[in-house]
DNA sequence: GTTGACCTTAGAGTTGTCTCTAAGCTTATA
DNA sequence: TATAAGCTTAGAGACAACTCTAAGGTCAAC
Protein backbone atom coordinates (compact mmCIF):
# COMPACT_ATOMS: atom_id res chain seq x y z
CA UNK A 1 0.00 0.00 0.00
CA UNK A 2 1.22 3.44 -0.94
CA UNK A 3 0.49 6.48 0.88
CA UNK A 4 -0.10 9.76 -0.97
CA UNK A 5 3.28 11.26 -2.38
CA UNK A 6 4.09 7.90 -3.19
CA UNK A 7 1.28 7.24 -5.31
CA UNK A 8 2.26 10.69 -6.47
CA UNK A 9 5.69 9.92 -7.73
CA UNK A 10 4.43 7.06 -9.18
CA UNK A 11 2.35 8.56 -11.20
CA UNK A 12 3.47 12.07 -11.80
CA UNK A 13 1.15 14.54 -10.00
CA UNK A 14 1.69 16.01 -7.10
CA UNK A 15 -0.49 14.93 -3.52
CA UNK A 16 -2.40 18.19 -3.62
CA UNK A 17 -3.82 16.91 -7.24
CA UNK A 18 -4.84 13.36 -6.47
CA UNK A 19 -6.73 14.93 -3.18
CA UNK A 20 -8.44 16.98 -5.76
CA UNK A 21 -9.17 14.02 -7.84
CA UNK A 22 -10.59 12.21 -5.11
CA UNK A 23 -12.92 15.46 -4.37
CA UNK A 24 -13.83 14.82 -7.80
CA UNK A 25 -14.68 11.33 -7.41
CA UNK A 26 -11.80 9.62 -9.68
CA UNK A 27 -9.58 8.41 -7.57
CA UNK A 28 -10.20 6.71 -4.02
CA UNK A 29 -7.64 5.24 -1.43
CA UNK A 30 -9.17 2.13 -0.54
CA UNK A 31 -7.99 1.66 3.02
CA UNK A 32 -6.42 4.51 5.52
CA UNK A 33 -4.00 4.22 8.07
CA UNK A 34 -4.49 4.07 11.90
CA UNK A 35 -3.59 7.84 12.25
CA UNK A 36 -5.80 8.20 9.01
CA UNK A 37 -3.16 8.65 5.90
CA UNK A 38 -4.31 7.67 2.47
CA UNK A 39 -3.08 3.79 1.42
CA UNK A 40 -3.31 2.85 -2.45
CA UNK A 41 -3.63 -0.37 -3.04
CA UNK A 42 -2.11 -2.23 -6.27
CA UNK A 43 -5.96 -1.67 -7.86
CA UNK A 44 -6.30 2.09 -6.73
CA UNK A 45 -2.94 3.03 -8.38
CA UNK A 46 -3.90 1.10 -11.67
CA UNK A 47 -7.34 3.33 -11.68
CA UNK A 48 -4.77 6.58 -10.87
CA UNK A 49 -2.81 5.36 -13.99
CA UNK A 50 -5.72 5.29 -16.07
CA UNK A 51 -6.50 8.78 -15.20
CA UNK A 52 -3.16 10.30 -15.70
CA UNK A 53 -3.07 8.40 -19.15
CA UNK A 54 -6.60 9.48 -20.32
CA UNK A 55 -5.48 13.39 -19.12
CA UNK A 56 -2.44 12.96 -20.72
CA UNK A 57 -4.48 12.22 -24.04
CA UNK A 58 -6.57 15.48 -23.04
CA UNK A 59 -9.95 13.92 -22.01
CA UNK A 60 -11.48 16.79 -19.39
CA UNK A 61 -11.97 15.56 -15.63
CA UNK A 62 -15.77 14.89 -16.37
CA UNK A 63 -14.73 12.12 -19.49
CA UNK A 64 -12.71 10.75 -17.49
CA UNK A 65 -15.35 9.80 -15.21
CA UNK A 66 -17.53 8.17 -17.52
CA UNK A 67 -14.97 5.92 -19.01
CA UNK A 68 -14.09 5.13 -15.44
CA UNK A 69 -17.81 4.16 -14.58
CA UNK A 70 -17.45 2.30 -17.35
CA UNK A 71 -14.14 0.64 -16.72
CA UNK A 72 -15.54 -0.48 -13.05
CA UNK A 73 -18.28 -3.01 -14.83
CA UNK A 74 -17.55 -2.92 -18.59
CA UNK A 75 -19.89 -6.24 -19.04
CA UNK A 76 -22.77 -3.60 -18.69
CA UNK A 77 -21.56 -1.06 -20.84
CA UNK A 78 -21.28 -1.15 -24.73
CA UNK A 79 -17.99 -0.69 -26.51
CA UNK A 80 -20.29 2.22 -28.41
CA UNK A 81 -20.40 4.20 -24.85
CA UNK A 82 -16.61 4.28 -25.60
CA UNK A 83 -16.07 5.47 -28.89
CA UNK A 84 -18.92 7.79 -28.08
CA UNK A 85 -17.31 10.00 -25.79
CA UNK A 86 -13.78 9.48 -27.59
CA UNK A 87 -15.23 10.13 -31.36
CA UNK A 88 -16.93 13.70 -29.31
CA UNK A 89 -13.61 14.61 -28.00
CA UNK A 90 -12.12 14.27 -31.61
CA UNK A 91 -14.67 16.85 -32.92
CA UNK A 92 -13.95 19.34 -30.15
CA UNK A 93 -10.50 19.20 -30.93
CA UNK A 94 -10.99 19.29 -34.39
CA UNK A 95 -13.16 22.65 -33.53
CA UNK A 96 -10.40 24.34 -31.58
CA UNK A 97 -8.07 23.19 -34.45
CA UNK A 98 -10.13 25.12 -36.98
CA UNK A 99 -10.36 27.72 -34.80
CA UNK A 100 -6.85 28.13 -33.93
CA UNK A 101 -5.82 27.69 -38.27
CA UNK A 102 -8.09 30.74 -38.97
CA UNK A 103 -6.43 32.92 -36.22
CA UNK A 104 -2.87 31.34 -37.31
CA UNK A 105 -3.79 32.45 -40.97
CA UNK A 106 -4.88 36.10 -40.03
CA UNK A 107 -2.12 36.68 -38.01
CA UNK A 108 0.70 35.10 -40.44
CA UNK A 109 -1.09 37.64 -42.86
CA UNK A 110 -0.91 40.82 -40.69
CA UNK A 111 2.76 39.96 -40.29
CA UNK A 112 3.62 39.30 -43.76
CA UNK A 113 2.19 42.81 -44.48
CA UNK A 114 3.58 44.45 -42.12
CA UNK A 115 7.78 44.99 -41.69
CA UNK A 116 7.99 45.53 -38.39
CA UNK A 117 10.69 48.09 -38.01
CA UNK A 118 11.92 50.35 -35.48
CA UNK A 119 10.49 53.53 -37.26
CA UNK A 120 7.43 55.07 -35.18
CA UNK A 121 3.80 53.34 -35.71
CA UNK A 122 2.04 56.00 -37.36
CA UNK A 123 1.61 53.86 -40.18
CA UNK A 124 1.48 50.34 -38.69
CA UNK A 125 -0.22 47.96 -41.21
CA UNK A 126 -1.36 46.25 -38.28
CA UNK A 127 -3.17 48.63 -36.61
CA UNK A 128 -4.61 49.91 -39.92
CA UNK A 129 -6.37 46.38 -40.18
CA UNK A 130 -8.11 46.73 -36.45
CA UNK A 131 -8.94 49.90 -36.79
CA UNK A 132 -10.67 48.67 -40.00
CA UNK A 133 -12.72 46.02 -38.70
CA UNK A 134 -10.39 43.35 -40.08
CA UNK A 135 -8.38 41.65 -42.76
CA UNK A 136 -9.85 43.13 -46.10
CA UNK A 137 -7.70 43.29 -49.44
CA UNK A 138 -5.25 45.35 -47.35
CA UNK A 139 -2.09 45.74 -49.54
CA UNK A 140 1.50 45.98 -47.81
CA UNK A 141 1.45 49.12 -46.03
CA UNK A 142 4.19 49.88 -43.67
CA UNK B 1 -23.96 59.87 -28.82
CA UNK B 2 -24.55 56.34 -28.29
CA UNK B 3 -26.21 54.70 -25.25
CA UNK B 4 -24.90 51.37 -24.13
CA UNK B 5 -27.23 49.07 -26.15
CA UNK B 6 -26.86 51.42 -28.73
CA UNK B 7 -22.82 50.62 -29.23
CA UNK B 8 -23.46 46.81 -28.20
CA UNK B 9 -25.86 46.30 -31.00
CA UNK B 10 -23.36 48.05 -33.43
CA UNK B 11 -20.26 46.05 -31.98
CA UNK B 12 -21.91 42.65 -31.81
CA UNK B 13 -21.57 42.83 -27.66
CA UNK B 14 -23.72 43.25 -24.63
CA UNK B 15 -23.85 45.64 -22.66
CA UNK B 16 -22.83 43.65 -19.72
CA UNK B 17 -19.57 42.55 -21.72
CA UNK B 18 -18.74 46.85 -22.54
CA UNK B 19 -18.93 47.56 -18.80
CA UNK B 20 -16.60 44.56 -18.41
CA UNK B 21 -14.17 46.13 -20.74
CA UNK B 22 -14.17 49.48 -19.23
CA UNK B 23 -13.21 48.17 -15.70
CA UNK B 24 -10.45 46.26 -17.67
CA UNK B 25 -9.32 49.67 -19.11
CA UNK B 26 -10.37 48.68 -22.92
CA UNK B 27 -13.30 50.67 -23.44
CA UNK B 28 -14.67 54.73 -22.32
CA UNK B 29 -17.65 56.51 -22.66
CA UNK B 30 -16.22 59.94 -23.12
CA UNK B 31 -19.70 61.45 -21.66
CA UNK B 32 -22.17 60.97 -19.02
CA UNK B 33 -25.91 61.96 -19.54
CA UNK B 34 -27.19 63.97 -16.80
CA UNK B 35 -28.58 60.52 -14.88
CA UNK B 36 -25.80 59.09 -15.63
CA UNK B 37 -25.88 57.04 -18.64
CA UNK B 38 -22.78 56.03 -21.17
CA UNK B 39 -22.61 58.28 -24.04
CA UNK B 40 -20.14 56.91 -26.74
CA UNK B 41 -18.63 59.33 -29.70
CA UNK B 42 -17.66 58.08 -32.19
CA UNK B 43 -14.15 58.09 -31.30
CA UNK B 44 -15.63 55.68 -28.67
CA UNK B 45 -17.58 53.17 -31.18
CA UNK B 46 -13.92 53.23 -33.28
CA UNK B 47 -11.93 52.22 -30.38
CA UNK B 48 -15.06 49.45 -29.50
CA UNK B 49 -14.80 47.87 -32.72
CA UNK B 50 -10.83 48.33 -32.81
CA UNK B 51 -11.55 46.19 -29.64
CA UNK B 52 -13.74 43.64 -30.93
CA UNK B 53 -11.91 43.18 -34.14
CA UNK B 54 -8.97 42.48 -32.42
CA UNK B 55 -10.81 40.16 -29.93
CA UNK B 56 -12.47 37.99 -32.81
CA UNK B 57 -8.63 37.76 -34.19
CA UNK B 58 -7.62 36.19 -31.25
CA UNK B 59 -5.93 38.71 -29.18
CA UNK B 60 -6.16 38.35 -25.15
CA UNK B 61 -7.53 41.67 -23.36
CA UNK B 62 -4.20 41.88 -22.01
CA UNK B 63 -3.19 41.58 -25.48
CA UNK B 64 -5.90 44.42 -26.60
CA UNK B 65 -5.02 47.11 -23.55
CA UNK B 66 -1.20 46.87 -25.05
CA UNK B 67 -2.30 47.56 -28.63
CA UNK B 68 -4.71 50.35 -27.43
CA UNK B 69 -1.75 51.90 -26.00
CA UNK B 70 0.48 52.22 -28.34
CA UNK B 71 -2.80 52.86 -30.71
CA UNK B 72 -3.27 56.04 -28.90
CA UNK B 73 -0.06 57.64 -29.31
CA UNK B 74 1.35 55.86 -32.56
CA UNK B 75 4.74 57.86 -32.97
CA UNK B 76 5.62 57.21 -29.77
CA UNK B 77 5.93 53.60 -30.22
CA UNK B 78 7.55 51.24 -32.73
CA UNK B 79 5.56 49.02 -35.06
CA UNK B 80 8.30 46.63 -33.62
CA UNK B 81 6.05 46.51 -30.61
CA UNK B 82 2.85 45.79 -32.27
CA UNK B 83 4.58 42.74 -34.60
CA UNK B 84 6.01 41.81 -31.16
CA UNK B 85 2.96 41.34 -29.67
CA UNK B 86 1.48 39.36 -32.85
CA UNK B 87 4.48 37.15 -33.68
CA UNK B 88 4.15 36.71 -30.03
CA UNK B 89 0.34 35.46 -30.49
CA UNK B 90 1.17 33.33 -33.50
CA UNK B 91 3.88 31.29 -31.31
CA UNK B 92 0.99 30.54 -28.91
CA UNK B 93 -1.38 29.65 -31.47
CA UNK B 94 0.87 27.40 -33.06
CA UNK B 95 1.97 26.17 -29.66
CA UNK B 96 -1.99 25.26 -28.86
CA UNK B 97 -1.97 23.75 -32.56
CA UNK B 98 0.62 21.07 -32.24
CA UNK B 99 -0.68 20.40 -28.37
CA UNK B 100 -3.99 19.51 -30.28
CA UNK B 101 -2.58 17.93 -33.03
CA UNK B 102 -1.24 15.40 -30.73
CA UNK B 103 -4.53 14.48 -29.19
CA UNK B 104 -5.98 14.50 -32.52
CA UNK B 105 -3.69 11.92 -33.99
CA UNK B 106 -4.08 9.79 -30.54
CA UNK B 107 -8.19 10.31 -30.50
CA UNK B 108 -8.23 8.94 -34.37
CA UNK B 109 -6.01 5.72 -33.75
CA UNK B 110 -8.31 4.82 -30.96
CA UNK B 111 -11.15 4.65 -32.83
CA UNK B 112 -9.29 3.33 -35.56
CA UNK B 113 -8.10 0.51 -33.41
CA UNK B 114 -12.06 0.13 -32.00
CA UNK B 115 -14.86 -0.82 -33.88
CA UNK B 116 -17.46 0.97 -31.24
CA UNK B 117 -19.96 -2.06 -31.57
CA UNK B 118 -22.94 -2.61 -29.11
CA UNK B 119 -21.55 -5.82 -27.55
CA UNK B 120 -20.00 -5.03 -23.97
CA UNK B 121 -17.19 -3.30 -23.29
CA UNK B 122 -15.43 -6.27 -21.72
CA UNK B 123 -12.62 -6.04 -24.52
CA UNK B 124 -12.87 -2.58 -25.58
CA UNK B 125 -9.42 -1.55 -26.92
CA UNK B 126 -9.29 1.86 -26.39
CA UNK B 127 -10.37 0.92 -22.12
CA UNK B 128 -7.45 -1.61 -22.95
CA UNK B 129 -4.59 1.10 -23.86
CA UNK B 130 -6.07 3.35 -21.15
CA UNK B 131 -4.89 0.64 -18.67
CA UNK B 132 -1.82 -0.15 -20.19
CA UNK B 133 -0.18 3.68 -19.99
CA UNK B 134 -1.55 4.78 -23.84
CA UNK B 135 -0.76 4.23 -27.22
CA UNK B 136 2.23 1.76 -27.85
CA UNK B 137 1.78 -0.70 -30.17
CA UNK B 138 -1.81 -1.91 -29.76
CA UNK B 139 -2.97 -4.30 -32.56
CA UNK B 140 -7.01 -4.39 -33.76
CA UNK B 141 -8.61 -5.31 -30.36
CA UNK B 142 -12.24 -5.18 -30.75
C1' DG C 1 -49.60 57.77 -14.63
C1' DT C 2 -48.37 53.36 -15.33
C1' DT C 3 -46.05 49.93 -17.81
C1' DG C 4 -41.96 48.21 -19.58
C1' DA C 5 -37.58 48.79 -21.47
C1' DC C 6 -33.35 50.63 -20.33
C1' DC C 7 -29.84 52.42 -17.33
C1' DT C 8 -26.83 52.55 -12.85
C1' DT C 9 -23.65 50.22 -9.20
C1' DA C 10 -21.12 46.79 -6.51
C1' DG C 11 -20.29 42.49 -6.27
C1' DA C 12 -21.00 37.43 -6.72
C1' DG C 13 -21.07 33.35 -9.77
C1' DT C 14 -19.43 30.46 -13.76
C1' DT C 15 -16.11 27.02 -15.98
C1' DG C 16 -12.15 23.82 -15.50
C1' DT C 17 -8.17 22.46 -13.35
C1' DC C 18 -5.68 22.95 -10.29
C1' DT C 19 -2.72 25.27 -6.39
C1' DC C 20 -2.03 26.86 -2.06
C1' DT C 21 -2.78 27.97 2.98
C1' DA C 22 -3.48 27.37 7.82
C1' DA C 23 -3.50 24.78 11.73
C1' DG C 24 -2.51 20.77 13.57
C1' DC C 25 -1.30 15.58 13.90
C1' DT C 26 2.17 11.55 12.61
C1' DT C 27 6.27 9.38 11.29
C1' DA C 28 11.12 8.77 10.29
C1' DT C 29 15.75 10.05 11.22
C1' DA C 30 19.79 11.59 13.88
C1' DT D 1 14.08 13.58 22.08
C1' DA D 2 14.14 16.93 18.83
C1' DT D 3 13.63 18.13 14.24
C1' DA D 4 12.07 17.76 9.71
C1' DA D 5 9.32 15.79 6.46
C1' DG D 6 4.94 14.22 5.51
C1' DC D 7 0.10 13.70 6.39
C1' DT D 8 -4.87 15.51 7.52
C1' DT D 9 -8.94 18.88 6.70
C1' DA D 10 -11.74 22.76 5.03
C1' DG D 11 -11.60 26.26 2.41
C1' DA D 12 -9.58 30.17 -0.25
C1' DG D 13 -7.21 31.80 -4.44
C1' DA D 14 -5.69 31.78 -9.35
C1' DC D 15 -6.65 32.30 -14.24
C1' DA D 16 -9.61 34.34 -18.43
C1' DA D 17 -13.40 36.27 -19.99
C1' DC D 18 -17.37 36.79 -19.14
C1' DT D 19 -22.34 36.54 -17.07
C1' DC D 20 -25.61 37.49 -13.93
C1' DT D 21 -28.03 39.49 -9.76
C1' DA D 22 -30.04 42.78 -6.71
C1' DA D 23 -31.79 46.98 -5.82
C1' DG D 24 -32.90 50.91 -7.58
C1' DG D 25 -33.15 55.24 -10.83
C1' DT D 26 -34.75 57.01 -15.80
C1' DC D 27 -37.22 57.48 -19.93
C1' DA D 28 -40.56 56.90 -23.81
C1' DA D 29 -45.03 55.47 -25.12
C1' DC D 30 -49.85 54.91 -24.57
Amino acid sequence: MLKISELAGRIGLSAHTIRFYEKQGLIEASERSESGYRLYSAADVNRAEFVKTARNIGFSLEDIAQLLSIRLDRSSHSCQEVTDITRNKLHEVNRKMAELEAMQKVLSRLLDNCDGGLENATHCSILEVLDNGGLATTGRVN
